[in-house]
Parts: C-alpha cells; sequence; structure tokens
DNA sequence: CGTCTGACGATGC
DNA sequence: GGCATCGCCAGAC
C-alpha cells in the first residue's frame, strides 16, 4: 500500500467498460466516505492505462476538458455511454456496482 | 510540522 | 437544475 491513492488505481482499474463510477462512490468502497476529493485527486495523477475517464462526478459532470483535452466524454461514447442534453451522464444508466454494492440487488 | 491545495459532496437559496 | 459556501482528507511545499 503505497497510500490511499494506490487503492483507488486498483479499484478503477475493474470499473467496466460502458459504466462509470462517481468520486464518492469509490471513496466509499475504501471506507473513506468524506475523501471524495482525494479520489479526484489520485486520478489527476493516475497512471497511464488507467480507465480514469470512467470517474466522473455525482452530478454525471465529467473532469475539466483542459484536463482530458476533451477526450474523456467521446470515450465514453465509444464505450456505449450515453449523455444527456446537458452533456451529462446518465448515472441511473451506467452507474457501475461493484461486488461490494451487491447489497444494492434491485 | 504548519499551510495550501484540489478531476468532490452535501446543503441552502 | 445551477450557483455559492462549508466541510473533508491526503499529499505537496
Amino acid at each position: 500500500m503505497a497510500g490511499f491513492f494506490q487503492e483507488v488505481y486498483q479499484l478503477v482499474a475493474e470499473i467496466p467498460a460502458g459504466k462509470v463510477a462517481t468520486y464518492g462512490q469509490i471513496a466509499m468502497m475504501l471506507e473513506r466516505p468524506r475523501a471524495a476529493r482525494i479520489v479526484g485527486w489520485a486520478m489527476h495523477q493516475a497512471p497511464a492505462g488507467l480507465p480514469c475517464h470512467r470517474v466522473i462526478s455525482s452530478s454525471g459532470r465529467l473532469a475539466p476538458e483542459s484536463v482530458f483535452a476533451g477526450q474523456q466524454r467521446a470515450r465514453l461514447k465509444t464505450e456505449g455511454v450515453t449523455f444527456t442534453d446537458a452533456g451529462l451522464v446518465k448515472l441511473r444508466q451506467h452507474l457501475w456496482q461493484s461486488d461490494d454494492e451487491t447489497k444494492w440487488e434491485e
């Protein structure tokens, strides 16, 4: 464990294509419900190969285009993710459910 | 060791 | 639904 970041990267790496997870959700999975900012910060320093484009804000908003060169949205579309007219990800349709969240069920 | 920062979240208007 | 404010946690300086 190099720290919280390492855990974040490991979890983000397990997000399947076509699905997305929110910062808060990830933080909660790591038992740090208030560390949503840390997750976002970890993403900023995310290593290459990490599907950080699948990690978005709780409102379905993507990271600033200046950070992603505007590729995040196009990439998600390619994976089958749909957006609202406002350009927000349809969380209800693409929100990821990890094994730890199976308690959600239906 | 103190302070600032930041791809956030919840709440209030 | 959008904007403003406060609160939070870990890392960088």
